[in-house]
DNA sequence: GCCAGTTTAAAACACTTGTTTCATAAATCA
DNA sequence: TGATTTATGAAACAAGTGTTTTAAACTGGC
């Protein structure tokens, strides 16, 4: 299963083979469907492995934020959130070295665009249960916003969090282009900020 | 060449086969290889059509706000940039089918997390061309943005639009789960709104 | 030691992929 | 018209896919 989850993050499930799996996990090729029962089980399973962990671990730092005894501010509910998007591949950089989850969440981007997983299982079981929580906490923390704006205001702060990581990986691929160079921190700073000062636009009805 | 793009717009380049073209268009596999000398070649081809004409559609909806003789705002800036975008997925809405280069955006958004396209040249030919003129205007029409947050201000913009896309594709797929609509004008109005603020947040240097 | 039950491994299977062959048909031009 | 080029189409090709078969090897209790 570790071989696999390398193999699927980095690769994707189609350009991904049964039998490049079975050689990176020292197996053979009867053993994946003896023990998972087929490539797409192998990758449910991959996934399952992750999707419950990462979901937790998302609506635990909103959690942590909304109901911490520390300031409640909308920055705070805002960088909480986006570490935990770019936590894992920090993470990485930092031990300089795959491990764990770590390229998971490019695997998450890829499989939005590009979906093998069982229909709606990711939007089931990842997307829309966070986004609940998400929504509430921006609400309570925002009361002055329009509850029909609230999804819009996520798909705004998601969106610029699962880009960066896309962009991450495009820039990555071509090496000697002049692309601005993406370092995680900043990234989540401005992501922070910008979002903020976004969703406070919508405080005072004005439009300039 | 039509299509072709209308496959690999809607199914990527690895799941459409050159049997699948040949049938839609009405003509042989040999054919395919005997005009464009393979699938790799007619992809780029696709490409090719359209590449160079989003490319000056954006360009243009920028340099025409910027040069034009009406009101010279961020937020028209924004709203003309975030259409050239839209506006092929909006064309295809209001006619209620299929023409032209339409979804053609999504394959876009595909080949970013999934390259099957030369080394860098959507990177060259597109993202990179695009980014220097946007990155001129915003930095004319916001003088108080330090420049090396302008990348990070473009990327935030962009990954909204192209996230936004992504989950309206992901969205259809899954039809009877409890998402949010996703009305492009909408989407569009929140967007340029969203970004202004967000930007604007850099006016003044506090932070709450 | 022996015999279930379980696990491994190589080979075979059926199928799809992109590409090429080659004979024929159509078009072009002297 | 007749020669030459260009285009087409069915079949063949080689390489790759996920999966299944089949037999051997292991395992642990008796």
């Amino acid at each position: 299963m570790e071989a696999a989850e390398e193999l699927f993050c980095r690769r994707g499930f189609k350009d991904t083979s049964v039998r490049e799996i079975a050689a990176a996990a020292g197996c053979n090729v009867a053993a994946i469907n003896y023990y998972f029962g087929g490539k797409e089980k192998l990758y449910v399973a991959v996934w399952g492995r992750w999707l419950e962990q990462m979901r937790e671990a998302r609506i635990d730092a909103i959690r942590r934020v909304m109901s911490g005894d520390g300031q409640r501010s909308l920055e705070t509910l805002l960088e909480s959130y986006a570490r935990t998007f770019v936590e894992p591949l920090a993470a990485e950089e930092r031990l300089h070295q795959r491990q764990g989850c770590s390229r998971f969440v490019e695997l998450m981007v890829r499989e939005m665009v590009d979906p093998h997983l069982p229909t709606d299982m990711f939007v089931r079981e990842m997307v829309s249960p966070v986004m609940v929580v998400l929504s509430e906490a921006v609400e309570t923390l925002c009361p002055w916003l329009e509850p029909s704006v609230v999804p819009h205001v996520i798909l705004s702060v998601v969106g610029q969090l699962v880009h960066a990581i896309a962009v991450r990986q495009m820039f990555g691929r071509c090496d000697d282009c002049d692309v601005p160079r993406l370092d995680l921190e900043q990234m989540v700073q401005h992501i922070v900020r910008f979002s903020a000062a976004g969703i406070r636009g919508y405080a005072n009805g004005e439009r300039k």
